[in-house]
DNA sequence: CTACAACTTCAAGTTAACTTTAAGTCAAGC
DNA sequence: GCTTGACTTAAAGTTAACTTGAAGTTGTAG
């Protein structure tokens, strides 16, 4: 396939899979004169990256848990430590939306002084402070 | 409260509470001289970011959500509508956290070769391009 | 054979969310 | 009364993840 292919079929532009591929979290099978030729697995991974991207990990975070070769090699420790993280997120989020979903119902003056929204924030904010800073300091 | 106090209570940096003012994310209640003055309000407030930072959305959004002004005047709609935008978050984030447990636990050559492991991604990935297309669209 | 659309590289530009730096202000302790 | 340390502003720097631009190359349709 060429590049605007694999463009069209994944919804990820050219310039971002050239990028990609710099990067290393992709691969082209070869040229055919100067234009770059890849196999149909690049969308697979192309899917599993935005995956990725979707679950909040940076793209170094991704060809970490990917593998940058061809063989994905992957450090168990490192998925299960990954997994743990989303987990908390999970919770946080979970947390949040619950929150969100009071706040448009609630018929409270202000939300911070509802007690049901406090409540709720507080439940959620527990640790998000130093889990964000936690997040900095793994990078 | 002096910067530093509220930097230390929050675990936010002095220069990101400057910032927060300039972006209307916070208020002081006034000066001190040339020194600003935070009322501790502002703490729970910070936390409120922080969560919402954690949850994905970006200072933009959050000043959305919250408001800018003193009262947060909330939009329900827009609540409603970001609580569901986290539902979806939310099921990704639980598909990539199985794929990963399982992922650190199969035994298939390649994960990519494991069927379990393309059926959970695969079903983590529906729609997560179109997903990221449609947060930046909505940008 | 020539025009042209789709590619190529490399460098520079963009945005968000901060941080860092430079230069100055001020209250307090010695 | 002067040094010190915590503050102040304004501007520039940083990082991630791309995008855009300029200048050149190539396969194909007319």
């Amino acid at each position: 396939m060429e590049i605007s292919q694999v463009a069209k079929k994944s919804g990820v532009s050219a310039s971002t899979l050239r990028f990609y591929e710099e990067k290393g979290l992709i691969k082209s099978i070869g040229r055919q004169g100067i234009r770059r030729v890849f196999s149909s697995n690049v969308l697979e991974r192309l899917e599993l990256i935005a995956l990725g991207r979707a679950a909040g990990f940076s793209l170094e975070e991704i060809s970490g848990i990917l593998g940058t070769d061809a063989k994905p090699d992957i450090d168990r420790d490192l998925l299960l430590k990954k997994a743990n993280e989303l987990d908390e997120t999970i919770k946080k989020l979970e947390a949040m939306r619950d929150g969100l979903h009071h706040a448009a119902a609630c018929t409270a003056p202000s939300h911070l002084e509802c007690p049901r929204f406090r409540r709720l924030m507080n439940l959620a904010a527990a640790g998000v402070i130093e889990g964000v800073a936690a997040n900095k300091a793994v990078k």
